[in-house]
DNA sequence: ACCTGAACACCGTTCAAGT
DNA sequence: ACCTGAACACCGTTCAAGT
């Protein structure tokens, strides 16, 4: 650590109002998403919530999109600990892999607003995050790893295990599309049921057995 | 018909600049959403492209939303009659419901900004468009329909066509929506083959014998 | 380095006015 | 009825200037 640098807590306070602005400007960015949508998101208002100038928010990301794709970077790190946790917590297995779909998403109908940013298509417009590119890779790791895993076991089909998680991946992922456009709320339809029928039903397709 | 109306082509040349503006307007939005995508679609430009004030649109569309729940209402006119389309040409059976599959997808690719309008969001939000609600209820029924014919032959499993079709139909949108976000462009991998083997898979799941 | 305020070029939408 | 131009309240972004 370093060895003397001159209190900061002390003189700064008044002079620049944030410590960490890039943390508290994408906290302010999810706080905003979640509660009105994306729609809602403006760096005005971030700023103005933070009681920060306007174009403060320069200095941390390059501009909007940049934020936004914070933002999504963000949502995939808590995306792969939630897939993973669920993995673990049904005791991997058959049982692992539906809990994992299930999971899925739980997170895109907790979260439609920051789903929607995470695979909206800010992402491989021009120039690639990398941070982003990498936390999303990482996620889809976490099924991949999963199925690797059953495949060992001998319990699942013989392809790769990105083809066989890329199966899994789009199902949950266009269910829980349709989840949070609000399709799957049909009469007659009790959504739960919906989603364990469609979770064994991929599960199937992979030839899941254990 | 009416029996006499001044001869309106002579005089309303320019006085009013078009017969059916409407329908310009939404070719127009078509247009510079396809080739430029929704961002690049402002209200005023749309104006300008048709050599009309930009506020000639409000008296056709209430607001930008309802111009945009339009497109999306015409998208799924287009995406209903290429699954159906799919579906006659590959003579019905498994093969019809495998080219279903791969009719939607190649849909999503060829007019992946229009696509995503259709399942963005300004759907479900307030007022529902109920032009727009019986358009996409009527190419989903396409699967449905479908679906419940190969259940009357006993090639499916034997749960309500309605719910086997979501399976379906979540599997080819997820796959749809990873494949417009380049998601499914990594080292080693064709895509063809890939949407093939994801169709087959969804056969499978759904018990599809014939 | 980090933050500010004024300014620029846009945008959707409203409205009184024209024919 | 259908269209127009001016105006309003927003927005992202730039930039010279402060500390």
């Amino acid at each position: 650590m370093p060895a003397s640098r001159p209190s900061p807590e002390r003189k700064s306070r008044r002079a620049y109002h944030h410590g960490n602005l890039r943390q508290a400007l994408l906290a302010q960015a999810l706080r905003t998403i979640h509660e009105d949508g994306v729609d809602a998101l403006t760096l005005r208002d971030v700023g103005a919530r933070l009681r920060v100038s306007r174009t403060a928010l320069y200095r941390h990301f390059s501009n909007k999109k940049a934020l936004l794709s914070a933002v999504a970077t963000e949502g995939f790190r808590e995306f792969r600990l939630a897939l993973s946790d669920a993995w673990d917590k049904a005791g991997r297995g058959r049982a692992g892999f539906e809990a994992q779909g299930l999971a899925y998403v739980r997170f895109a109908r907790e979260n439609p607003s920051h789903y929607r940013v995470m695979f909206g298509g800010a992402l491989r417009e021009d120039g690639c995050d990398t941070d982003l590119d990498r936390e999303s890779t990482g996620a889809f790791r976490v099924l991949v790893d999963a199925i690797a895993e059953l495949q060992r076991a001998g319990n699942t089909r013989p392809e790769p295990p990105e083809l066989l998680a890329l199966v899994a991946w789009s199902g949950v992922h266009g269910l829980a599309m349709l989840a949070i456009d609000g399709q799957l709320e049909r009469p007659g339809v009790v959504i739960d049921d919906v989603l364990r029928f469609h979770v064994a039903r991929l599960a199937d397709a992979l030839g899941i057995r254990a």
